[in-house]
RNA sequence: GCCGCUGUGGCGGAAUUGGCAGACGCGCUGGACUCAAAAUCCAGUUCCCGCAAGGGAGUGUGGGUUCGACCCCCACCGGCGGCACCA
């Protein structure tokens, strides 16, 4: 009978289901494999292609493991807090909850007619109550530790983003949200706050140890951008209160500071300021507050500022140096105050030739009028450190400046601390109350979770808070001595959830820690994590922050989460476009599901080239393999569905070296997830298998485990009718034999000049001689050789003969 | 501008340590089967010259190291991603 694929899938989906033939259980006696999907946001949209991409890459991990022994934990959740549901919620008048539900469920049948082996008992959902009072717990362990606090701060606020919202540093992309595209202003709010900042060293340090892509840990790295320099002190003339705290990575050039230059929202511009400048200053400090960050930045690399009347004093040599204002110095970084070095850096010389500032050389080489010289070289003009390198004049001027109090060494990050609320309905709310008498507290842990209050009224508030603080009844509380309380209306951003989704896998259904220690002791840690690249410095980031604290707190075993990192690539469109329904070239998975079937959807995409590739889509590529997989089917069945006759005990060897290496390959590709070249193989050996009369049983059972991986219903359809076992799940993966793999002879090129004019077949292990004597005696060989002398003859035993001739 | 990755047939991609470039698949060509078509099976398929044997060129470009380079080194060009006034 002819492969029928319809049938197959929904027989044995359903087998799977019934026999929960994926349930992971602690077990001692087994070592344990953690295979993780990034869980998915569940769009309106439903499945992607992209999606069961990295999903299959996993999976096949997860199905090989099994059949190795291992005892796998693959389980599956969903992200479904977020703005799309509240969006639409708001448009239509519902509640995002049974919208959320609804998408829910559309991806879940999806994904489970994919054929995944989830362990679906493990399911999470960041919207259950069940599990976001973990989530509101493990922030009350961050609050008590120091680590969330509320501040009046600069924010991120995009006031045209859904009726006004703030958004996390990682989430602003070239000045506007990352989300939707729109302006992004920094203006001062009060907002939670999340110290990630305390563990910046930690989570660059730690990056060393993971097997992880590098350009992610490059990414992770600059992100947190740790630079190491000094701060050195400012007096102002003539206000003995007042110093400039500024940081530089080059305190070496101290002698070369002509101005200083404070961001326009510094603290001190005011204070310093002189009466004759404090108009112009007024002036400019509104213009530039009016800017968003893009136009701070991208838009605008003309340097602008206005002199504030004020001199700093150079500790080093006690000169009056101006201090300006000027916007190309970013409040957010450092100290918001810089020491000006014309001559040694482009931006301050850029800024001193458009306002006629003094530019002192300090360092040999360069010429510092026509640019600012950033090299290295000996130091000039600047006392004490005159003559010395770059690296030993640091090291001098540093401790110079902590032996006269003036300055000392200092690490400085770009990373700014995790801005965490959110003016937003669809969130889990901050379990904090803010009390009349100015107290604020915590939601008791036994309290927890604070749920969401049920309502349609999702308007924004109008005042810059979340739609929450309109529901009254929820909002006012009042303690048992009758003291007055308003919760706290902000929620937490989509990051909260998915910042330790993997261990609440770990032990899904208990309620009275966020997963049991025996289970985070068995199961930590995710052995294999695939997902996208964009979640590079926003999920990643601050689910190893997490993870940390946890760890730090003693409720983790280990200091990081994942271990290993995959990105899988895009499935570009037909068009080698990224697929957008602009473009109209999005492939839809369940169209691809109801013709061709799963495995051939699985199959294709493991074929179509490394995981980590983007590769567009090829709808031929995608009936070659539907065509292959038929192909394995007649081999094995006949036209009444029974194996057939050829499959048979009798062994005559003709395939027994292919099988093994086939098997060796296989294993080896698909262990280091080169899926496209483990599966070439395969088809390697069904090419070979369909040249012989014979095929023993034993290869082909082999066979039929080593497709298990990535089409499995195919394989447990074919395995039954070996019927050795109900399911192919558990089946010990095939073994190679070694001996079998050595040739007796090899096949050895022959080259003249580099280029190759005949093979020959010699005993393996012939020895060098041997080999340049039949070598040289080729016909060929010597036809080449003729009126030529030969130089040299160079031997690589079962390799190749090089001779070299003139 | 800086950092990282990358460049191989008509297409997706192989080549694990410097040793026969182009595995495998798609497409294309031819053959078998068929009244015919589809499907299937078999064979061929980097380019140029040649009936063939064979010869020449060839892994973005130019140079270098080596008996030998897709692989290592230098310079350049193109593509992708990240960062971008970060002091």
């Amino acid at each position: 009978m002819a492969y029928d694929h319809d049938t197959i899938e929904r027989k044995w989906q359903r087998y799977w289901k019934k026999n929960k033939t994926f349930k992971a259980d602690i077990d001692q006696s087994k070592q344990k494999y953690y295979a993780l999907d990034m869980f998915p946001y569940p769009s309106g949209q439903g499945l992607h292609v992209g999606h069961p991409e990295g999903y299959t890459a996993t999976d096949a991990v997860s199905r090989m493991k099994r059949m190795q022994g291992f005892n796998v934990l693959h389980p599956m959740g969903w992200d479904a807090f977020g703005l799309p549901a509240e969006q639409y919620a708001l448009k239509t008048g519902h509640n995002p909850k049974s919208f959320t539900d609804q998408n829910i469920g559309v991806f879940k049948n999806q994904i489970q007619s994919l054929g995944f082996s989830y362990d679906w008992d493990r399911e999470v959902n960041t919207t259950d109550p069940k599990y976001y009072k973990w989530t509101q717990w493990i922030f009350e362990q961050l609050y008590k530790k120091g680590l969330a606090y509320e501040d009046e701060i600069m924010v991120n606020w995009a006031p045209d983003f859904m009726g006004g919202t703030v958004v996390a540093n990682e989430e602003v992309v070239d000045g506007k949200t990352e989300r939707g595209g729109y302006p992004v202003y920094r203006v001062p709010m009060r907002q939670w706050v999340l110290k990630i900042t305390a563990y910046a060293d930690r989570l660059i340090d730690d990056l060393d140890d993971l097997d992880w892509p590098e350009s992610i840990k490059e990414q992770q790295r600059n992100w947190i951008g740790r630079s190491e320099g000094a701060s050195v002190f400012f007096q102002v003339a003539g206000h003995d209160d007042a110093r400039v705290e500024v940081f530089t990575t080059r305190p070496d050039t101290l002698f070369g500071a002509s101005y200083m230059v404070l961001a326009p929202e510094h603290d001190l511009v005011d204070q310093i300021t002189t009466p004759e400048q404090a108009a112009a200053v007024k002036a400019y400090q509104e213009e530039t507050s009016r800017r968003s960050d893009l136009e701070r930045t991208d838009l605008n690399k003309d340097k602008t500022g206005v002199f504030t009347g004020a001199y700093g004093i150079n500790p080093v040599n006690g000169e009056k140096l101006p201090i300006w204002i000027g916007d190309y110095v970013l409040a957010s970084y450092g100290t918001g105050a810089i020491m000006a070095v014309p001559a040694h850096d482009d931006r301050d010389w850029e800024f001193a030739k458009k306002f006629g500032l003094k530019i002192i050389p300090v360092i040999e080489g360069g010429d510092v009028e026509t640019e600012a010289y950033t090299g290295d070289g000996a130091h000039i003009n600047s006392g004490f450190v005159d003559g010395m390198n770059k690296k030993d004049a640091i090291q001098a001027m540093i401790e110079w400046l902590e032996d006269h109090h003036a300055g000392d060494k200092k690490v400085n990050y770009r990373l700014r601390d995790w801005i965490f609320s959110r003016q937003r309905y669809w969130g889990e709310p901050i379990p904090v109350i803010h009390w009349e008498d100015g107290e604020t507290t915590l939601v008791p842990e036994d309290e927890l979770p604070l749920r969401l209050p049920d309502t349609k009224q999702l308007e924004p508030s109008g005042t810059g808070e979340s739609p929450l603080a309109n529901i009254d009844d929820w909002v006012n509380v009042v303690d048992e001595n009758g003291r007055k309380g308003k919760r706290e209306t902000n929620t937490m951003p989509q990051w909260a959830g998915s910042s330790w989704y993997w261990l609440r896998y770990m032990d899904p259904h208990n309620d009275q820690e966020f997963a049991s220690q025996e289970a985070l002791n068995y199961w930590s840690p995710v052995d294999l994590y695939v997902g996208g690249a964009e979640h590079a410095v926003l999920h990643l980031l601050y689910a190893r922050f997490w993870h940390k604290v946890l760890f730090d707190l003693g409720l983790v075993p280990t200091k990081e989460p994942f271990q290993k990192l995959v990105n899988q690539g895009m499935i570009l469109g037909e068009n080698h476009e990224k697929m957008s329904k602009s473009k109209g070239n999005v492939v839809n998975p369940d169209d691809i599901v109801s013709q061709y079937g799963a495995d051939t959807l699985r199959l294709y995409e493991m074929f179509m080239g490394p995981l980590e590739d983007s590769v567009p889509w090829d709808e031929k590529g995608l009936h070659g393999s539907y065509k292959w997989i038929q192909r394995v089917w007649r081999l094995l069945i006949d036209d009444n569905n029974h194996l057939r006759d050829r499959v048979t005990t009798i062994n005559d060897g003709k395939l027994t070296k292919i099988y093994n290496q086939t098997v060796k390959k296989v294993t080896e590709d698909f262990g280091r997830m080169h899926f496209n070249t483990g599966i070439s193989q395969l088809m390697v050996f069904v090419n070979e298998a369909y040249k012989v009369d014979d095929l023993p049983v034993e290869y082909m059972e082999g066979f039929v485990k080593m497709v298990a991986p990535i089409m499995p219903h195919v394989a447990e359809e074919l395995w039954s009718q070996f019927n050795e076992s109900e399911t192919i799940t558990y089946q010990p993966w095939p073994t190679y034999d070694e001996t079998q793999l050595v040739e007796d002879e090899v096949e050895i090129a022959v080259q003249v000049n580099g280029k190759v004019k005949a093979h020959l077949k010699v005993a393996k292990d012939a020895s060098k001689d041997e080999i340049e004597t039949q070598s040289l005696a080729e016909e060929h060989v010597k036809a080449n050789l003729t009126d030529k002398t030969i130089r040299k003859v160079i031997v690589v035993p079962n390799k190749i003969v090089n001779i070299v001739a003139n």
